[in-house]
RNA sequence: CGGAGCGUGGCGCAGUCUGGUAGCGCACUUGACUGGGGGUCAAGAGGUCGCCGGUUCAAAUCCGGCCGCUCCGACCA
């Protein structure tokens, strides 16, 4: 240890919030560079070859083949997926020295779209399924939490081809089980929620996330029938709203421009308005309504009219639009540009606005003052909803997105044009699957799952250490003793870390809880005495003593009790 | 990109308001004592105070610009 690169901090860098960046960096297992650029010392390259090596035995499993694909990609290969612009801000662009633009890549599925075309030709070809360890690199808008969300990272990207949608299940299915394995294996409790695809594209997604307050995702669940998704496309059944219709008719409302202010102004229930909100969507002003108690969710919003992109209206370009912010109705507006929640379209007698300042409108009825050209979910699932399932009351966590399965069909390969040539003479586009994991958010993911106050407390699957050997005191017969241990241990396969600094005990011992091999051999002459030596599994609070000569044997069976026993609570 | 905060030795911080010797704890080096849960004593090494410019006899401190990092949001696997 004395040897080893890095060194132990008491004090967490200030810079660290959550208890896994704050280890991580204490026990010198990695060191910032940049924001979300990270250095990743001995021990934590050991554990991250550990992940990489449970993930390629679960691939190789799944009937995957590793390969490699290059970092450094021609910038054109973008341009024919149509990407190039939808990635834009998050593609690292650099020029080589004949001045061609090329890109890191960010993830791919345009390499492995492009290799299937020079590579593939026929059915008999499929099915197939691919994966690498691969360095990405993402140009993040703001990098966080340490690990969580960086700019350069280790990704497990997997990519299937299918001749169609039943084959493709078997893939999509064998991909799913190898994730559970994976994050079982690695001792992290996972949960795979439904999701959307986002910039990657294609169909249906599923992402498994590691529930913790320090995540960055919302993810909402119904604990009555087990219903997981995304809050981004989480669906939910709106409450009835009680209204009758009656005549439409004007109401003056001055200085009241908030669905709040107008519940209490005219005290009513925020479920008895409507709510007007404005997008600009793929380039169209969108005039978006829902029920006043509810919110607007723009992924679901982009989703319904089969766009790529939203944003809010700024307020002159409402203005230009002829809507009157506060006050706006859809009545009179062109129902082309009208897009209605559900909420608003079953629900009779609503108070919208007049769009005129300081007016709003009564019973306003979809169908018969207005109509929207689309009526979809664009409502935001929130906790206290009811389950679109069972009818449940949903909840809400935060989790952190360790994997994603997509289905993308013919995303990729429509646009790049690679086929196959089917047993009937036809040729066919393949229906196509990516499956990712990033290698060092799961590493966090671990130290997350498994720590204490004193440090932390590696799953043996992915401990850099599988024994740190405390020796206590400079006696030649503690070194003697030390030897033969350390030779046992080694012998036995096992990966040990032996503590020869002149450092006190009381510094070994929380170096030791800090670093969290999972077993502990403290080595002193007190016990040698007895000849026997102290063996401390990290996840427990006592210790036990066994003669010297059966160290070797009894850290294998303490280590594999546990290796066990973990397997048997991570779901 | 909008909002907020921070930048002083490897880590944690004080000093900035009110300009004048760069300081504390931990860590590091050497020696002695000590020796089973972050020891004691002694002697040391280590800092362009983020960068550039300005004001001033004098700038870590005041002014301007820039850069970097963190957090919230937007966005994004």
């Amino acid at each position: 240890m004395s040897g080893l690169f890095g060194r132990t901090l008491r004090e967490a860098p200030a810079d660290a919030d959550s208890a896994n960046h704050q280890l991580l960096l204490r026990s010198g297992l990695i060191v910032q560079l940049a924001a979300g650029v990270y250095s990743f010392l001995p021990p934590a390259w050991t554990t991250l070859l550990k992940i990489e090596q449970i993930i390629r035995e679960e691939m190789v499993a799944a009937g995957s083949q590793e390969m490699r694909m290059p970092a450094i990609q021609p910038r054109e290969l973008w341009e024919e997926s149509g990407r190039a612009d939808s990635y834009g801000p998050v593609l690292f662009n650099l020029k080589d020295r004949r001045e061609r633009t090329m890109v890191l890549a960010p993830t791919h599925e345009e390499s492995v779209t492009d290799l299937f075309r020079k590579v593939v030709q026929s059915y008999r070809d499929l099915p197939q399924s691919v994966f690498q360890m691969q360095t990405k690199f993402r140009d993040e808008p703001r990098p966080r939490g340490g690990l969580v969300r960086v700019r350069e990272f280790i990704m497990k990207d997997a990519y299937t081809f299918d001749v169609d949608d039943d084959a493709f299940q078997l893939n999509y299915l064998a991909m799913r089980q190898a994730y559970y394995n994976i994050f079982k294996r690695c001792g992290v409790p996972v949960v795979a929620v439904q999701a959307d695809s986002g910039a990657i594209g294609g169909k249906q997604s599923e992402e498994f996330i590691f529930l913790t307050e320090i995540g960055e995702d919302n993810i909402i669940l119904c604990s009555s029938c087990g219903y997981a998704a995304n809050q981004e496309r989480a669906e939910f059944t709106r409450s009835q709203a009680a209204g009758t219709v009656g005549d439409l008719e004007e109401v003056e409302t001055p200085g009241v421009t908030t669905i709040e202010g107008l519940a209490n102004f005219l005290d009513i229930p925020a479920q008895s308005t409507a709510k007007a909100a404005f997008f600009l969507v793929d380039g169209q002003p969108t005039f978006a309504v829902i029920r006043g108690d509810l919110e607007v969710n723009e992924l679901k919003l982009i989703n319904a009219l089969d766009a790529l992109e939203a944003r809010p209206l700024l307020p002159e370009e409402v203005e230009a639009a002829g809507w009157v912010a506060g006050y706006a109705s859809p009545i009179g507006v062109d129902p082309a540009r009208v897009i209605a929640d559900p909420s608003v379209v079953d629900a009779g007698g609503l108070v919208a606005g007049a769009n005129r300042v300081g007016m709003h409108a009564r019973n306003v009825t979809y169908g018969r003052d207005w109509t929207a050209a689309t009526v979809a979910d664009i409502g935001m699932a929130q906790a206290g909803d009811a389950c679109a399932q069972c009818g449940g009351s949903l909840e809400m966590k935060r989790g952190i997105e360790l994997g994603h399965i997509f289905k993308l069909g013919t995303r990729y390969a429509e646009p790049m044009d690679a086929t196959f040539l089917d047993s009937d003479g036809e040729r066919r586009t393949p229906i196509m699957g990516c499956y990712g994991i990033g290698v060092e958010r799961l590493m966090a993911a671990v130290v997350q799952a498994n720590h204490d106050e004193l440090g932390i407390v590696w799953p043996p699957a992915v401990a850099p250490y599988d024994v740190h050997v405390v020796p206590l005191g400079g006696s030649d017969e503690v070194a003697s003793a030390v030897a033969e241990v350390e030779s046992a241990l080694s012998g036995a396969g096992l990966n040990v870390l032996v503590d020869d600094r002149e450092e006190r005990a009381g510094v070994k011992f929380n170096d030791a809880d800090l670093l969290g091999a999972p077993l502990r051999i403290t080595i002193g002459s007190r016990g040698l005495k007895q000849g026997q030596v102290e063996l401390k599994l990290r996840q427990d609070s006592d210790s036990s003593s066994v003669p010297l000569a059966d160290a070797g044997s009894s850290a294998r069976d303490a280590l594999a009790a546990i290796d066990r026993e973990s397997s048997l609570i991570a779901t």
